[in-house]
DNA sequence: GTGATATTGATAATTATTATCAGTACTGGT
DNA sequence: ACCAGTACTGATAATAATTATCAATATCAC
C-alpha cells in the first residue's frame, strides 16, 4: 500500500515514529473511502483495536494532513470530516441538506474564475471551499 | 429605519412581541456594518443595554435570520457570523488568513456555472457557501 | 385587574476539539 | 543487555461556542 508506505517516510522525516497505534489508525483510514469525522474514525478503529484513545486517533489524522494524505471538509453541520488527499485531486462538495448525501464536483472554468476575482483584490491565494447545498434527487422523489 | 420597522413586522405577523432588549439587540446590529459574531454583537449591546443577556443577543439573531435581515457567515474558524441580508445582495468571501481582513465579491457566471453543475447531478439548489483564502495585500507588504 | 402566555437572563447542558500529564515504550549509545 | 533521554499513549480535564432549561418577570387580551 502506497499511501502507508509514505506515511512512514513522513513520519521519519519528521523524527516522529511509526509506532503501532498510529500504523493502525492511518491504515484504517486510508482504506476507507467515506469522509469521516473523527469520532467516526474513531468508532471504526475500535472494532479491531479496542485499546487506542480518541486523542491518538485524532492527533494520527493530523499528522496524515500535514503528510498530504488527507485534507478537512467542513460541511458546517458542526463537525470537521477528513477525506483523502493523496491522488485525490482537489474539488468541492455538493450535499444534501436532507440525508447529507453528497457528491464531488469540480469546473475547471470555475476555479479560474474564482482566480481571477482573487488576482483582482490583489490576494495570494491559499485555499478556497465551496459547499453547495440542495435537495438529493432520492430526497425530492420521497417528498 | 426601514429594517427596524421590517424586523417589528415580522415579529407581529408571527404572534411575537417587540419588546424592548430584542428592539434594542435589533439595533445595534443594523446599525453596523460588520460582520459580527455572537459574542462581538453581546460586547456592543452590552456597552448601551448592561442589563441584556447572551441568550437573549443569541435569540434575537436567530429572530433577525428568519426576519430575512441577517445571514450566519462561516469562515471556518470556529465562531459563526452573522452580516446583513436586507438589501445586501447574496456574495461570497475572500478571506485573508494573515490577518482576518477580507472583501466581499461576486460573479454572475460563477454563479451560473454553480448551476449548471447543480442541474448536472439532479439536486435542487438551496444555498452555497465560497469562501476564498488567501494573503491580503497588506499582510504580504509585512512579510 | 386577572389569568394565560411570552420573554428574559442566569445558569446548566451539550458538543466537538484541544491540552495536560503520568505512565509506558522506544531509541541510540555504551 | 543496560541506561538515560525522548517520544508516545490514553484517560481525563480544559476550552469554547452554542443551545436548552427554568424560575422570575413582563405583557397582552379580556
Ligand atoms: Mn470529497
Ligand atoms: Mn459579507
Ligand atoms: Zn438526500
Ligand atoms: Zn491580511
Amino acid at each position: 500500500m502506497e499511501s502507508q508506505e509514505r506515511f512512514a517516510q513522513f513520519l521519519n522525516s519528521r523524527g516522529l515514529r511509526s509506532s503501532a497505534p498510529r500504523s493502525q489508525v492511518a491504515r484504517i483510514f486510508l482504506r476507507t473511502e467515506r469522509h469521516v469525522s473523527t469520532g467516526e474514525l474513531y468508532d471504526l478503529v475500535r472494532k479491531k483495536h479496542k485499546e487506542i484513545g480518541y486523542a491518538t486517533v485524532s492527533r494520527t489524522l493530523k499528522l496524515l494532513e500535514e503528510a498530504g494524505l488527507c485534507r478537512q471538509v467542513d460541511f458546517g453541520d458542526g463537525t470537521l470530516r477528513y477525506e483523502h488527499a493523496y491522488k485525490h485531486a482537489h474539488h468541492d462538495h455538493l450535499v444534501c441538506t436532507k440525508c447529507g448525501a453528497f457528491v464531488e464536483i469540480y469546473s475547471g472554468k470555475l476555479e479560474k474564475l474564482q482566480d481571477k476575482m482573487v488576482e483582482k483584490y490583489g490576494y495570494m491565494q491559499e485555499t478556497h471551499k465551496l459547499n453547495i447545498f440542495g435537495v438529493c434527487p432520492k430526497c425530492q422523489k420521497k417528498k
